[in-house]
DNA sequence: TGTCAGGTCCTCA
DNA sequence: TGAGGACCTGAC
């Protein structure tokens, strides 16, 4: 371990604020000078922009360059990508330059399989906070600067780990998913490096989901922040409800549209009418009517194509954050 | 003090 | 196949 110094000359698509507070991840904290440090493996770094460019600075067991290059996905051009969905329409125009500076980083698998396990019916203080008492219990210490932090247990660190004994870390009932998902992954019924390399987002998500705790959402999360797959979109309420503001008319336009070519051979339409007015859950609020996950999916799916989980992030943090 | 949170799981119709 | 309710706990 060795404190070592990496800076990136003149990039556009960085800013620490967007990266950090975009919801992809839990263990980065802003410090007082407004720079974030968090672990990211077995290395501890602190990222601070200073004029146009970003100083990272870290405790480091590996070469900081190399973690950076990889972890913060430096070889993929943003300014490409944000090209591409601001021609789509001026609501991801208008996000995009609001969280210009985001980037999807590229986290550890196992790490997010837990944490996104923990982010369950949770809220990010505590989720946060979770993550941190785990670390500090079954994690390696790292020292640097008179603080101490701490890596992500491995599945081999976390298996010590009793139910109880993740109930009393305040894990809720999410305690026998991450105790039932490490066991499943200490004893390979699912090697989570290996599956990663699948490329049929549908075929991934299939194995995503035999882990418990793990569900649809949580599962495309795992895919977008840890596994490189940019074409998922994770469906959560914010994401649901800034879809609903900004394209609620057109996805009922479309589904609209769709029911209509289906009513047109009145024999066998007859039987699809039925099943996608059941599909089409409206419900009432505020006199707006809100269309359902699968609904948007398809929508967002067909929308944004290869970027949808660019996009995804882009209007996410400019839902919430505006 | 009560509500709600970045969902999943289970039951039932 | 999908709707509805239960679920730990601690921020706010």
């Amino acid at each position: 371990m060795k404190e070592q110094k990496y800076i990136i000359k003149e990039i556009e698509s960085f800013e620490p604020k967007h990266i950090f507070e975009c919801g992809q991840c839990f263990r980065w904290n802003e410090e007082k000078d407004g720079s974030y440090t968090g672990v990211v493996g077995e290395n501890v770094l602190n990222v601070k922009k200073e004029n146009n460019e970003i100083v990272i600075k870290g405790m480091c067991k590996d070469n900081i360059e190399k973690i950076c290059i990889d972890y913060f996905d430096l070889n993929t051009n943003y300014e490409e990508i944000k090209e591409k969905l601001s021609c789509i329409d001026d609501n991801l125009k208008l996000s995009i330059e609001y969280g210009s500076g985001i980037r999807i980083l590229n986290q550890d698998n196992w790490e997010t399989l837990i944490s996104f396990i923990i982010s369950a019916n949770n809220n990010i203080p505590r989720i946060k906070g979770i993550i941190e008492r785990i670390s500090q219990k079954y994690g390696k210490r790292i020292e640097w600067n008179n603080n101490k932090y701490y890596t992500f247990p491995t599945p081999k660190e976390l298996s010590k780990a009793s139910i109880k004994e993740l109930r009393e870390l305040g894990l809720g009932f999410r305690d026998v998913r991450v105790f039932e998902t490490t066991r499943m992954v200490n004893n390979n019924v699912i090697d989570i490096n290996k599956i990663e390399k699948i490329e049929d987002i549908n075929v991934l998500r299939e194995e995503l989901l035999k882990f418990p705790g793990v569900g649809p959402k949580v599962a495309d999360c795992i895919m977008l922040f840890s596994m490189k797959k940019l074409n998922v979109f994770p469906i959560d309420v914010w994401v649901k409800r800034v879809m609903n503001e900004l394209y609620g008319n057109e996805i009922k336009r479309t589904l609209s549209q769709a029911k209509n070519s289906l009513t047109a051979p009145l024999d066998n339409g007859a039987k699809n009418v039925s099943l996608l007015l059941k599909e089409d859950v409206r419900k009432a609020n505020g006199g707006l009517l809100i269309a359902n996950n699968k609904q948007i999916l398809e929508y967002a799916e067909n929308k944004f194509g290869d970027l949808a989980g660019l996009a995804q992030q882009y209007l996410f943090y400019w839902r919430r954050e505006k």
